[in-house]
RNA sequence: GUGGGCGUAGCUCAGACUGGUUAGAGCCCUGGAUUGUGGCUCCAGAGGUCGGGGGUUCAAAUCCCCUCGCUCACCCCA
């Protein structure tokens, strides 16, 4: 039996690597645009690190991580999401004394042991914006309008934006208290999940799909209309600078997202080109977080993007993909005889600045062609016995097909 | 973790219901068609433990059982 790569990973081959450097591109310029710095933070962290950010009783810490000792002992975990790492990494440098305000990105694989379906990957990559201290709602408005903007340039369409606001530390255990008592006499028609969720995360059961626990959260008080009065105006104030950009969204009062960590304005971006796994981005303000890692109280917001999820839509959508660009000159020698002449003539055209290569097996003139035409080369250089005894070599447009003998001193002007 | 679908050549698949001679096609790959020249066409060739194991049978890709893998969905999320 041949080894395959682990259950919910993939190679990237060749053939497609070309599609991951223009996403690449296209994410830092607009990144950069707004103003954001990359930074790269190991792929694995000390477990607690998930634990403590992303929430204990989370399905992402409870059963989702990659974790192992290492060799003294003390628990590791492969990262499964980014901002834990960028907070800590903030932390651990003192980011805060740069400036008040600090803008990251990060971009990377991401780790999460689930079982993979469409969209859904154990090894997946990221990119990830992070704003760390303000409170302003311009920032919340800014994290979307940018995510939204790497789409535009990508030319991802069918999108939905998802937005809604989860409260504060304050305002969210009231309303919590509230859910609760009207869940309360109740909850012996939820299904099982739910009446589990009832005691762990009373939130979750408006994500419920199913018709009976729906039916009884239809009624139930909404957390946007529980809100104190400064998320309120927090919510109201960054749908204002949406609404002034012509973004269109929707507002979802049962989104609510698997991290513990968010506060205030929550956000999704979906996709109708995918599957079941339909969220493109996710994100949302998270104002406990950094006194939470053991840094002073610091407001943040963020998100997340799926680049596979990207790559799916843009697939799916049929967009072209930027034409891969073939090498400029292929070196073919009519006889293994001229293969020393060949390759001095290959390296001198290398580092004259051009990409060129050749077959260094024996293979015919033919053959050679052949690879030459699969290269997608501009032109070739063929060396040949007769050429090389007055110094010349022949030089193949290889679109118009015309050739002509040059003399070797001069190859480089003619090319 | 729980379900559904699917595993035949590198890729996309036929053959399976109605077991029966050397398991097929297209694409890809290699070579050739005036031996110093590509893309098109034509010709030839290479390439398969029919996912693996066991069973039924004179005979299994085909029927039965087990197992592994992939995939989609639930859950949750990017």
């Amino acid at each position: 039996m041949l080894i395959r790569v682990p259950k919910g990973t993939q190679d990237i081959l060749p053939e497609d690597i070309s599609k991951w450097y223009y996403i690449e591109d296209i994410i830092k310029e607009i990144l950069n645009k707004y103003g954001y710095k990359e930074i790269r933070t190991p792929f694995f962290e000390y477990t607690d690190l998930f634990v403590r950010g992303i929430g204990e009783s989370t399905d992402i810490v409870t059963k989702e991580m990659f974790t192992f000792p290492d060799r003294k002992g003390r628990s590791l975990t492969l990262r499964p999401e980014g901002t834990a790492p960028v907070v800590r990494a903030y932390l651990e440098n003192s980011m805060g004394r740069i400036s008040k305000v600090i803008k990251l990105f990060y971009i990377g694989p991401m780790f999460r042991c689930e079982k993979p379906q469409a969209g859904r990957f154990r090894q997946f990559n990221q990119f990830g914006i992070e704003i760390i201290g303000t409170k302003s709602p311009a920032a919340d408005a800014e994290v979307i309008i940018t995510a939204l903007d790497v789409y535009k340039k990508l030319g991802l369409k069918n999108l939905e934006i998802l937005i809604n606001s989860v409260g504060c530390k304050k305002c969210r255990f009231d309303y919590i208290q509230k859910l609760k008592k009207y869940l309360k006499d109740k909850k012996e028609l939820l299904c099982s999940d739910c009446k589990m969720r009832y005691e762990k995360n009373p939130l979750r059961v408006f994500d419920c799909k199913k018709d009976g626990c729906q039916k009884i959260i239809e009624k139930a008080p909404l957390i946007t209309e529980n809100l104190c009065q400064e998320c309120e105006s927090h919510f109201a104030q960054v749908k204002s600078y949406l609404d002034d950009q012509k973004i269109v969204f929707h507002e979802d009062p049962r989104l609510v997202r698997g991290f513990d960590y968010y506060t205030k304005t929550a956000f999704e971006i979906i996709s109708g080109e995918l599957g079941a796994q339909n969220a493109i981005a996710g994100g949302g303000r998270y104002d406990d977080l950094v006194e939470e890692l053991g840094g002073k109280p610091t407001p943040a917001v963020g998100f997340a993007a799926g680049i596979e999820r990207m790559i799916i839509a843009i697939d799916q959508q049929k967009v072209k993909w930027p034409e891969e660009k073939g090498l400029d000159i292929f070196v073919a020698k009519v006889d293994e005889k001229n293969k020393d002449s060949a390759f001095k003539l290959l390296q001198k055209i290398r580092n004259a600045g051009l990409s060129a290569d050749m077959d260094y097996s024996e293979g015919s003139l033919k053959s050679q062609m052949r690879i030459a035409n699969k290269l997608r080369v501009r032109y070739t250089v063929i060396v040949g016995e007769e050429e090389l005894s007055k110094n010349m070599v022949i030089l193949r447009n290889m679109q118009t097909k015309e050739q002509k003998e040059i003399k070797i001193d001069n190859i480089i002007n003619e090319l």
